[in-house]
RNA sequence: GCUCAGAUGGUGGAACUGGUAGACACGCAGGACUUAAAAUCCUGUUCCCGUUAAAGGAGUGCGGGUUCGAUUCCCGCUCUGAGUACCA
């Protein structure tokens, strides 16, 4: 029988859902591989041919990898709380929970058309309570623990607590709030409970604090940063603003030095981790204190300096004034009476600037005078503070000490403000811009004078240590990330609230299952949507109402999948040994900072606790590229002539030659050339005929479009508009235009993979997503070229069959060119799989393939490993050969996979390219064995050779050995 | 601005450590089969010049360099894409 894929790919579906096949066990004597994809949100509007490539990838490598002899675990499931499905809730009163379930439904479908070999009896969803119990759990325990930086771990809170009952405060060296209190053992003991846990809370991993958020209004909640692009929501696309809110927030910077320190010891894209180490923002320098001047307002001040934060500490001799942001806490205290107007102006004025201005706007300088001065610590000098929006309240102290000599803003605004520029290096240029240079050496810059840049940096450290007036200091720019969204489909965060603090809810209750509401809005008092339920309520207090922000669930899924329906424990101990850590995980980029930054910290946190075994989550990682949409477009020239329309549908060419005719002459003309009665209206302007010419470009659905020629049929029963529409055409056809954009509904360019599936089967579109290109490459899809890997399977599948379609093999021993055709195929897989280099290896299939035709190949020994090593790759012909070839059905997912055998590709000859002057002009063969002299020799009088010299002689013979030779005239 | 990735025929792409540039596939052209079309098969296909066949010449974004030899290494530039942004 000819390939009927239809049939076959249904049946190995079946056969492998019915037989459990790639059930993986969690103990093993075959060593463990862990191949993990990044589970999607399933939104409403199914898969497109975008978002299988990574897991088609995957798969592939966890096929081979059990070939290869590996027990794999390569699970999948849904992420599935998430805005949509509530945003669809609040328009339709759907609950969130109907529309998630319907939208998994077509996912499963979806993903099991494709034929991948997840082990579905481990699939987890975000959002069913037996998953978010641990996922509360978790919460929980990053809630009773509190980070030790002498021991560079987290620690149980009760730990914490006994050191207060000894010792008091003293000797705890902690990531923790600011603001906390100094006590003694007795202090902390004479507390009040309440006093105790508001101080506890300013230790916690997690923690409520009062911070500034960036709040949604239309999308009523609050939105991480990474959700966050240019002052809108990047989803939706709302207006986003700053607000003060009171805010579960996780202690993430804890971990800012483990979480830089462990990009280096994984294998991830090198881009990805910049990053990462980007977002994370370590700055290595030193904090100074910069005591305030006695002439000012002291006796107003909480505090008699001003703290800064430089990268230059060595640049301290050239301050000549210091900046502060115009929000930092001691303006209003610094500011005198002479100077108030103009600070309050300048004030108004940041206000008034958007969150995008400021950024926009780099270019003006602008700021104002204090009136205040602090001294500076090393040389007494009185230094001016003024405040500018340039400096930034959320990083290091929100204060900057300004060297104008050596950093480009300070520079600028000492010009503008004529300021003075000191010069403290003696190599220094900085006539038309500031020099941050470190070679020279040091002038105008008391006691380092003439020193370098290392000596300079550690003396002046020295002497403001000594001083007590500055230190060594390290700064992240990573922030603690905000963990409460005031939205319903999420994680409760289990917690109710006594006297104003939080308190946990016993481990026995969880989960904390999420209430039935009667719609899904904010309350009319402005609490979040959990507010509505009745009957929601501790018995010692009021329930948390915002819920976990999306990161939660899926910052730990990976865990679950290896014991996915344990009761008692997030995972068992066993599993978790067992599988260790995910050996490979594919994914999009996208995720850089935000999920992936978050599992990291999540897993160290348990690491912390020893909960798990592996300081990093994810050991390798790759990108998959984003597929982009290919849209094409009608052009629609719609002609009025008083008031009746009349349109026309221009092929592209005619649409350009149309595009170039400007006068209604040549408009006219174009249309008698095409054949068209259409009067254009003569010139005369006393003519009162209206006459009007508009053209458009339309999207048009691609799903019509073959290689860029419209189905002018199927276009006609597109829409009712374009019934009666009238075509001019390019020789007979109507051609599209093309362009690159994302790939989604509105602009109909969207390639559903099940269409593909339907004309050409799973395992051709496996293989053409991988033929595609690169996988870690974005690239616009193109199904043009389809037929070329479905031509393919028909060829292999024909391999087996005689020409009447009759299965026959023969078990005649294969000849060596048969051999060499095999071998060659067995290694060159094996080494793209290795580097994950699938598109490569589909093109050597084909030509094993072609070759084994070209050879009228049907040798069983020669079929038999092929059909193994191309399993990974389409894996329902493979089966069904398989099984033809007498093999036992599911036997063949874990066949081993052939062993490569090098002595079928030796050679005895090989025909060398010869060059002259590094131009390959001819090729000559020679035995292998023959050595370089030899060749050379035989190369000099070789007739070919001398017909290209021209009787020169030649100055030099260059042979590698099996590879070239070289002839230098 | 900074960081990173990339640029190869009409198209997607290949060339793994510097060694025959354009594998494989699409498209296109020509041919076979067919009453015809589809499907299938065969041949050709980087460009220029030329042709019976040949023989030349140019060529991997641009300009240089290293080398017997560069798509590959080095320097400078242009363009495209991604991330990030007054980070002290």
């Amino acid at each position: 029988m000819d390939y009927q894929f239809k049939d076959i790919e249904k049946k190995w579906q079946k056969f492998w859902a019915d037989n459990n096949t790639f059930a993986a066990k969690n103990n093993s004597d075959k060593p463990k591989y862990y191949v993990l994809d990044m589970f999607p949100y399933p939104s409403g509007a199914g898969l497109h041919v975008g978002h299988p490539l990574g897991y088609i990838a995957s798969d592939i490598f966890a096929r081979y990898k059990r070939l290869k002899g590996f027990n794999v675990l390569h699970p999948m499931g849904y992420d599935s709380f998430g805005l949509p499905a509530e945003q669809y809730a609040i328009q339709t009163g759907q609950h969130p929970s109907v529309t998630t379930e319907d939208n998994i439904a077509t996912y499963r479908r979806q993903l099991d058309q494709i034929g991948f070999s997840f082990d579905w009896s481990r699939e987890v969803r975000t959002s069913s309570a037996g998953y978010y119990k641990w996922t509360q759990w978790i919460f929980m325990q990053l809630f009773n623990s509190w980070y030790n930086k002498d021991a560079d771990k987290a620690e149980p809170i009760a730990d914490l607590v006994a050191h207060f009952e000894t010792n008091g405060s003293s000797g705890i060296n902690a990531v923790c709030d600011e603001e906390i209190l100094s006590f003694t053992a007795d202090e902390w003991n004479a507390m009040s409970e309440q006093s105790q846990q508001a101080e506890l809370l300013k230790y916690r991993l997690t923690y409520l604090r009062e911070s500034t958020v960036n709040w949604c209004a239309a999308l009523g909640t609050v939105l991480a940063n990474d959700e966050v692009k240019d002052g809108f929501s990047e989803r939706g696309g709302y207006p986003v603003e700053q607000k003060k809110m009171m805010q579960w927030s996780m202690r993430i910077t804890a971990y800012a030095q483990r979480l830089l320190e462990g990009l280096d010891k994984i294998d991830w894209p090198e881009p990805l981790k910049e990053m990462q180490r980007n977002w994370i923002g370590k700055s290595v320098g030193a904090s100074v204190k910069f005591p305030l001047d006695e002439t000012t307002h002291l006796s107003q001040l909480a505090t008699n300096y001003i703290e800064v934060f430089t990268t230059r500490v060595d640049t301290i001799f050239g301050v000549s004034f210091m900046v502060i942001a115009p929000e930092h806490e001691l303006v209003a205290s610094l500011t005198t009476p002479e100077q108030k107007a103009d600070i309050d102006a300048y004030i108004t004025l940041t206000k008034k600037k958007s969150e995008l201005d400021r950024m926009a706007d780099t270019k003006t300088v602008s700021g104002a005078f204090t009136g205040s001065y602090v001294t500076n610590p090393l040389n007494g000098e009185q230094i001016p503070v003024w405040i500018a929006d340039y400096v930034l309240a959320g990083y290091g102290t929100g204060a900057v000490m300004a060297v104008p000599s050596g950093d480009q803003r300070d520079y600028l605004f000492a010009k503008h403000f004529n300021l003075p520029i000191i010069r403290i290096m003696d190599i220094q240029q900085m006539d038309t811009e500031a020099d941050p240079t470190k070679e020279g050496k040091y002038v105008n810059s008391a006691f380092i004078n003439g020193l370098g840049y290392k000596e300079a940096t550690a003396a002046v450290i020295a002497k403001l240590e000594e001083l007590g007036l500055g230190k060594a200091k390290v700064n992240f720019r990573m922030r603690d990330a905000i963990f409460g969204r005031q939205r319903y489909w999420g994680e409760p965060v289990p917690v109710y609230f006594k006297n104003g603090l939080p308190y946990l809810i016993d481990e026995s209750e969880l989960p904390l299952v999420l209430p039935e509401i009667d719609k899904y809005l904010p309350t009319e008092s402005g609490e979040p949507p959990l507010g509505r339920a009745t009957d929601w309520k501790h018995p010692e207090g009021e329930y948390e109402l915002s819920t976990m922000p999306g990161w939660a669930g899926s910052s730990w899924y990976w865990y679950r999948y290896m014991d996915a329906n344990n009761d008692q424990d997030f995972a068992s101990k066993e599993a978790i040994e067992y599988w260790k850590d995910v050996d490979l995980y594919i994914g999009g980029s996208e995720h850089a900072t935000g999920h992936l930054l978050y599992s990291r910290f999540w897993n160290k946190f348990l690491k912390d606790i020893g909960k798990v075994v592996e300081e990093e989550p994810f050991k390798k990682l790759i990108n998959q590229g984003m597929i982009q949409g290919r849209s094409n477009f009608v052009y629609r020239l719609n002609l009025v002539d008083d008031g009746n329309v009349r349109s026309y549908y221009l092929s592209k060419n005619k649409y350009q030659e149309w595009k170039k005719a400007i006068s209604k002459a040549e408009q006219q003309q174009l249309f008698n050339e095409w054949g068209l009665q259409f009067h254009f209206s003569s010139l005369d302007p006393l003519v009162v005929t209206q006459q009007l010419a508009y053209e458009t470009e339309l999207h048009v659905d691609v799903n019509i479009v073959d290689n860029d020629i419209l189905d002018i049929a199927k276009f006609k029963k597109w829409r009712q508009e374009f019934m009666d529409a009238e075509f001019i055409l390019d020789e007979g056809k109507y051609i599209c235009g093309v362009e690159v954009e994302k790939m989604s509904k509105s602009k109909f360019n969207v390639v559903n993979p099940d269409d593909l599936i339907e004309r050409y089967g799973a395992d051709t579109l496996r293989m053409y997503e991988m033929f595609l290109g690169p996988l870690e490459q974005s690239k616009p899809w193109n199904t043009n070229g389809i037929e070329g890997v479905f031509k393919f399977l028909r060829k292999f599948w024909r391999l087996f069959h005689d020409a009447e379609w009759n299965f026959s093999v023969s078990n005649s021993e294969p000849t060596k060119a048969e051999l060499k055709a095999l071998h060659k195929i067995i290694r060159k897989v094996e080494e793209d799989v290795e580097r994950f280099s699938f598109n490569t290896s589909v093109s050597s299939f084909m030509i094993a393939v072609n070759e084994l035709t070209d050879l009228k190949c049907n040798k069983r020994a020669i079929l038999h490993d092929l059909v193994i090593i191309l399993e990974p790759y389409a894996p329902h012909i493979c089966e069904e050969l398989w099984v033809l070839l007498g093999n036992e059905p599911s036997t063949l997912s874990y066949a081993a996979y052939p062993k490569f055998n090098p002595a079928y590709l030796v050679e005895d000859e090989f025909s060398y390219p010869v060059s002259i002057n590094g131009k390959m002009k001819t090729n000559i063969s020679f035995s292998l064995t023959m050595d370089n002299t030899e060749i050379e020799t035989a190369i000099r009088s070789h007739a070919d050779v001398l017909k290209y010299l021209d009787g020169k002689e030649p100055k030099k013979v260059i042979v590698v050995k099996g590879r070239i030779v070289n002839i230098v005239v």
